[in-house]
DNA sequence: CTATTGACCGACCGTCCGGTAGATTTTAAG
DNA sequence: CTTAAAATCTACCGGACGGTCGGTCAATAG
């Protein structure tokens, strides 16, 4: 003899976690309010805090979302039989589409994580390093013609990181409308990274061997 | 009849700037207070408003020295007789230098200029675009082998973006004390730069040419 | 020696923030 | 049609924040 959850309530949560996370990516978590997002959501705050016990859930769903459909599209994309520079070039178009179309949660998961609790923080870069690992494998079948190298001076960790940042990167400059959109910028990140790849030396003195002390 | 200023002024205001820096990095300037500042300082509130006119005021000194920093840098560059290859190596390898020991202060370059008020904000990124230019003439330089091709088909503004991307999220990943450090990475971002950039083909479908509507 | 000012501080103010209390309207199960 | 819960609102609270007030103390120019 009552009333159920409308039918609309889980779209609700979504509209009110996309309207967030585009106030977060603008203006960063902190200096958002949550009048302003109970504004963006055309609610009043008491509602908004129907839907979302406080503030800091609506940061770690956000987060959490995006960085699990990251961890789901690697794991996907290893399941594939794409091999050497078809693959990575593969992953980069993949990652670079999937943050082109959360580009608000992605931003929000590049520059808030440091706002996480600790348990949470840990959870999320769990699963981002789960991804970086992912490509981190693509690299080092790239650079598997170094055989004799072990794999710390293979540098295909470093590699990958500057392979993100240069991706990361791209949704801070790209003007939407502009001449280059992330369809096109896939393709030449993946010649640029994928050109150059062979063109890394180990570093002059070795990394990965240090007197003994 | 009075009294000049201590002799020691502007460490102080040295000081102060630098441990904002590192707060505003760590924290970002809207979730760092005052109070926090004050205590990193070992002063009280009141005596750093002595040095310091307002909260803004750190953020506004702490983006526009550096980036005034940069772009002396980059002008110092130009007036170099480098070439080629050599100049952009050379212009890589002092730009991840100078944000080696000026990381903080680069972090809120990079994170918060969003809280600068229109008119700082368009003199911070009028210094940073010239930053930029000075690096994507020498990148023109590397792929003057396209010649017919008009410039905005060379790709170099947005190639020039990605190697900052590189390198602006190098910082975020390079843990001090780690096998890598600055000096061991910037000539891995030179090879893989300066390796794939002559890989990167023009866009499939021409960017810069629109059906006329 | 003394007037003046720089360096410094504890206590405080107005504002806005995250979050809640409590009431009212809407809706669906029985 | 009843009724209990869901959905929504206005009004409010404690606390933290940026910033200021009013004042102490000591260095120093004259």
């Amino acid at each position: 003899m009552a009333r159920g959850r409308a039918a609309n309530y889980d779209d609700q949560r979504d509209m009110i976690l996309a309207r967030a996370a585009g106030l977060f990516a603008q203006r960063g978590y902190p200096s958002t309010s949550m009048n302003q997002v109970a504004e963006a959501c055309g609610l009043s705050k008491a509602t908004l805090y129907h839907y979302y016990r406080d503030k800091y859930t609506l940061l770690v769903s956000i987060a959490d979302d995006h960085v699990s459909r990251l961890a789901a599209l690697v794991e996907d994309e290893n399941a594939l039989a794409l091999q050497g520079e078809a693959r990575l070039r593969h992953f980069i178009q993949r990652i670079v589409a999937e943050y082109a179309d959360a580009q608000d949660a992605h931003r929000v998961l590049t520059e808030d994580v440091k706002f996480l609790e600790p348990t949470d923080r840990e959870r999320v870069l769990g699963k981002e390093r789960k991804v970086v690992a992912g490509f981190a494998k693509a690299v080092a079948e790239m650079r598997a013609d170094r055989p004799g190298a072990p794999p710390s001076i293979q540098l295909s960790k470093p590699l990958t990181m500057l392979l993100f940042g240069m991706i990361n990167w791209m949704f801070t400059w790209m003007k939407p409308g502009g001449d280059l959109d992330h369809a096109a910028m896939g393709p030449i990140v993946a010649d640029l990274f994928i050109g150059g790849i062979g063109a890394v030396a180990a570093p002059v003195s070795p990394v990965n061997v240090r007197p003994a002390s």
